[in-house]
DNA sequence: ATGAAAGCGCTAACAG
DNA sequence: CTGTTAGCGCTTTCAT
């Protein structure tokens, strides 16, 4: 293994030298890092991480807490990959590496990212879910150590760095979307009434239809296992002559699309779907889904700059990032305008 | 932060005895272990793994290597997080981390694999596909990095270690289940007819039709952007009173299924299906996919546990470790034999 | 602008 | 069975 000693000794420098010609320092002569770098490319040098890290207490490393998953559930959500590979990608151009963290408790987790933490494996963490009273980042907060969240804040609005999109804007969106297509009985429908992400849609659903003047209604549960909610939900859009839905996600959109077609209804020639996530579910079937894109690969991106920033500068600003999201029109929109 | 030292001052020995002490040597009186233990504990110690890496050459971390996904293609399938999560917690047992490599070009993908392991961030490496030529594990061979590979054996056969199922067994098996139920008339349909996975198991729905006296056809290749195949599969399916189908995949038999119920098919009532891979989409529509589990975590934490034992043991033997398959059976097949 | 030297926290011969 | 003693490869004062 070639060490910065060898560089040194083919340099005819000091290894301090090497280290801080390494490092860009602007204490060393253009001339002497010149040198310096010609030595390494021909003795093919590259620093030990492990040297590195005990010398300087920096890791070069990330740690990425992916939600506590239980069964294949939500783990096999395309969005994890994604944004897996969209982190990664950064970090490698920022030289930095990344580590994961799965269980499926909390409690687990957290004892991993203590761990992952205490041994000095990673600088810092990219948590991938928010919570309320969530352990992991309460450990986090706890010991100021680096870390930002991707999704909305829940527990420390200004303690902490948020990257998200903004969901209001996004639900809003498409009800102005439908608007303009001649819907004005839009429903909006869930799986999940608890989530921030639920919580923020529903209400931009809210707002949008209001300035609009239109009737809104209370969000619809969608439950396959609950035979009475089904039932509700079909009687709903009989009653109030609903064209339009706006659904949580991708994969329950599918799913309603295949029970309303047990009910007679085609989508989008009978009633038509806004869904949200751009997951690769929109594609599989048709009619393909008209979704939003929340741009993964940006909320990847952005989050690790952030905690970049954060690792080299712990008196970084927290702030909240929004990422823009934009709209991909396909086929589960009918618009009643036109004629055909 | 809590070193060495301060246990071996606390528990009044060695700091070298305390190193001992940790690893469980043999050399340790128990008393002693007992006292540094407790002394470990009191003091709320966590060994220093840039130090641990550094003195001993050992990183306690892996590298999981993705395939060179393009798009959320392939990325999106449940089998890499599912995977992922599987060998985390393998590794999490052990002690270990992993780290990922991902890219879509080849040639990044060796690229971050060179720099991840010359620059010591990882003891080894798990790849996670297997492809003929493929530079990454030409790279893992030439400097006998130790690795292990999820898939088929390609090109060193002898000289890794591969985790795989018995794909060919799988396909057999289906055969049988299917000729169980009164079908005789079975196609083998595949969207890829290149892949080792594609291979083996039309070998063995060939095998296992042949073996049963039955008539087997060539397998159908079935993609929604060439008509010709369509109409070509759909002709086949009525010249030759097919009823049942073998789909290399989950996703590829959803979109079977409602291709299919587009010229009045319903499966399982005029066909039936038996799928691949139970991954998350055999269930997200009815009916739900009778389909053979490939028992991801399994693979996930056999592979971790060889890799481990090959950095430790460079001398450790390779070879072929065969994970046992399930089949799930759903609602996808019907029963020739049963009336009703 | 560069060199000398003292560690970072731990491991691993080597003694005894 | 345990202690002594060198480092592992790099960073970082402190001199010069």
């Amino acid at each position: 293994m070639v060490t910065i000693k060898d560089v040194a000794k083919k340099a005819g420098v000091n290894p301090s030298t090497v280290s801080r010609a390494l490092k860009n320092s602007s204490s060393i002569s253009q001339k002497t890092k010149d040198r310096v770098k010609r030595a390494m490319n021909d003795l093919g040098y590259v620093p030990n991480l492990a040297a590195q890290m005990l010398a300087s207490g920096l890791t070069y490393c990330v740690g990425v807490v992916l939600p506590p998953l239980s069964g294949p559930d939500r783990l096999s959500e395309p969005f994890f990959m994604e944004i897996l590979t969209a982190i990664n990608g950064e970090a490698t151009i920022n030289n930095f590496t990344v580590s994961i963290a799965t269980s499926d408790t909390l409690s687990d987790l957290e004892s991993q990212v203590q761990l992952m933490y205490r041994q000095k494996r990673v600088d810092g963490f990219i948590v991938l879910y928010s919570e309320e009273k969530d352990p992991v980042c309460q450990f986090l907060m706890k010991y100021k150590i680096p870390f930002v969240i991707i999704g909305a804040p829940v527990d420390y609005e200004n303690e902490t760095t948020y990257v998200d999109n903004d969901n209001q804007l996004m639900a809003k969106t498409a009800v102005n979307y439908l608007n303009q297509r001649g819907h004005q009985k839009i429903l909006f429908v869930t799986n999940d009434q608890k989530s921030e992400i639920y919580l923020e849609r529903y209400i931009g659903y809210q707002k949008g239809m209001m300035k609009l003047g239109l009737k809104s209604y209370n969000s619809a549960l969608f439950d396959s296992k609950r035979p009475e909610l089904l039932e509700a939900f079909i009687e709903t859009i009989q009653r109030e002559k609903i064209s339009a839905l706006m659904i949580i996600g991708d994969v329950l959109s599918i799913k309603i699309i295949q029970f309303l077609s047990y009910y007679g209804f085609t989508v989008p020639d009978d009633i038509s779907i806004v869904s949200f996530n751009n997951s690769s579910y929109a594609t599989i079937l048709h009619p393909y889904l008209t979704t939003f894109d929340i741009n993964v690969s940006s909320l990847g991106r952005l989050s690790l700059h952030r905690l970049i920033e954060k690792i080299k500068d712990s008196q970084t600003q927290n702030e909240k990032v929004i990422v823009p999201f934009t709209l991909e029109e396909r086929e589960s929109v009918r618009n009643l305008k036109k004629r055909n």
